[in-house]
DNA sequence: TACGTATATTTGGTTAACCAATTTAAAGAA
DNA sequence: TTCTTTAAATTGGTTAACCAAATATACGTA
């Protein structure tokens, strides 16, 4: 029985990072300049030694990083990025590993003390509903003492939506999946049943409903206090210091 | 001639999106519960009607958002989380649109707003001579008055590398191409090449190179001062209130 | 020569057959 | 029955052939 890894799979298998690499030197021995097309999958998967398949799925993670652009039965293409930019980024996506769990905390704070601010600014009546549906919902199951860990994720990624930047909503589904497999292998979910839970959540979505996103601001980063103070504690090898709050 | 696009290809293609669609139905049907097996790749695609190649796309791309995994040979399995959360993250995944301009901006100016203090605080020797090492070819190309974004980009990429922050990196990563187009298309890379932009990046790196993590968020926040009115005003439709800074 | 048209080639996308690892089921031994 | 062994079926991965659209080339006409 093989143990199954979940989350942000944006990480390349060996065979990948060399594929990865030898079109990265193709940009950088300037026999592909940005907006260049680049030779044919066939070609590429014949200069390179691996199969073609191969060859399309490295494209399509590279057309996710913006770095490659693909036109149907013409060609894939490189962005128009200059050398020293593009060089830069493909050496950066090689080096991309899977994300430590400290890592991990600290973005979803970041990310979500300025997508709380921003929902409070932004919201419409009805985000305010959803969000307000998410929060009964949750506040429901912790009364019957049941796990509400999903529920809990439902009112945050709600107020995401509510934020009004897409991108930030973006990056919140990316990192959330990962968020969830950490807490359940650290067991950090216990607190999310607790009545002082229930309460933090009822004072950000009151923040939320006022409009007033600096107390909203305030709210998150004390509901997140407790979490980014354990995460801390976990980590075996903290040498480094501590986000501002 | 076909207009070619690059950046954050995470959004999906209508039939990309119908795929996605039922295989949410399995989920909240109850048919498939999450830690299930799918359905092996062959009946998705003769159940769905669509191509075994199609269905392996979609697979590989929820992977990515960490709602998936397959093991070789033996299958593809549901994120071990709650109904209700998988559910909501279909979703909104399945909503996902290009990213606006002003959305790129706030994103960009929140993750190197913290980023750059975390590089402050943990930064290796190394990691500074690199930082310093960009600045300087920064510096170079913009007293020959010749073209720089490509070394202002490079200087930020080496500091979000400094940040000890794999997360914040990788996100940096997805959104930085995204920023270089629009860029280009908004015309907003002439002010890359004053004096002024470089005094401000030699004092971003002064504050860094000291440690001091609140001088490097202030003067970063003063860096992108500038850029984040030019994006408010550029904005059609700018009914939303501004991002704190 | 210059330009429009027709033809041939190349392209990414699709399909189907095949492969090796895995899983499942059956068979056998205790 | 219970556990081990073995064989059949299923799985994702790979390969090769094929498709239609886009491109490049050659040709013909002005």
């Amino acid at each position: 029985m093989i143990i199954q890894e979940f989350g942000m799979e944006g990480t390349f298998k060996p065979e990948e990072r060399q594929i990865i690499s030898k079109i990265k030197d193709l940009i950088t021995s300037q026999k592909l300049k940005p907006g260049d097309r680049l030779p044919s999958e066939r070609k590429l998967s014949e200069e390179f030694g691996v199969s073609r398949s191969n060859v399309r799925e490295v494209i399509q993670k590279l057309e996710f990083y913006g770095l490659l652009t693909t036109l149907p039965q013409s060609g894939t293409f490189v962005a128009k990025i200059g050398v020293p930019a593009l060089s830069g980024m493909f050496t950066d996506l090689m080096q991309l590993k899977k994300p430590d769990f400290k890592s991990l905390v600290e973005t979803r704070i970041m990310l979500e003390t300025n997508i709380v601010s921003l929902a409070a600014e932004r919201r419409t009546t009805q985000q305010l509903i959803q969000i307000e549906e998410a929060l009964i919902a949750y506040q429901k199951k912790v009364e019957r003492g049941e796990s509400a860990v999903e529920e809990d994720l439902m009112f945050h990624l709600k107020i995401s939506e509510a934020s009004g930047n897409s991108v930030m909503n973006t990056l919140m589904l990316i990192i959330t999946p990962e968020i969830i497999t950490n807490f359940e292998k650290y067991h950090v979910c216990t607190n999310s049943m607790t009545q002082d839970n229930v309460m933090e959540h009822l004072q950000i979505f009151e923040a939320i409903k006022n409009q007033n996103p600096v107390a909203a601001r305030h709210y998150l980063q004390h509901h997140f206090k407790t979490l980014y103070e354990y995460c801390n504690q976990t980590e075996t090898i903290n040498n480094s210091g501590t986000m501002q709050l």
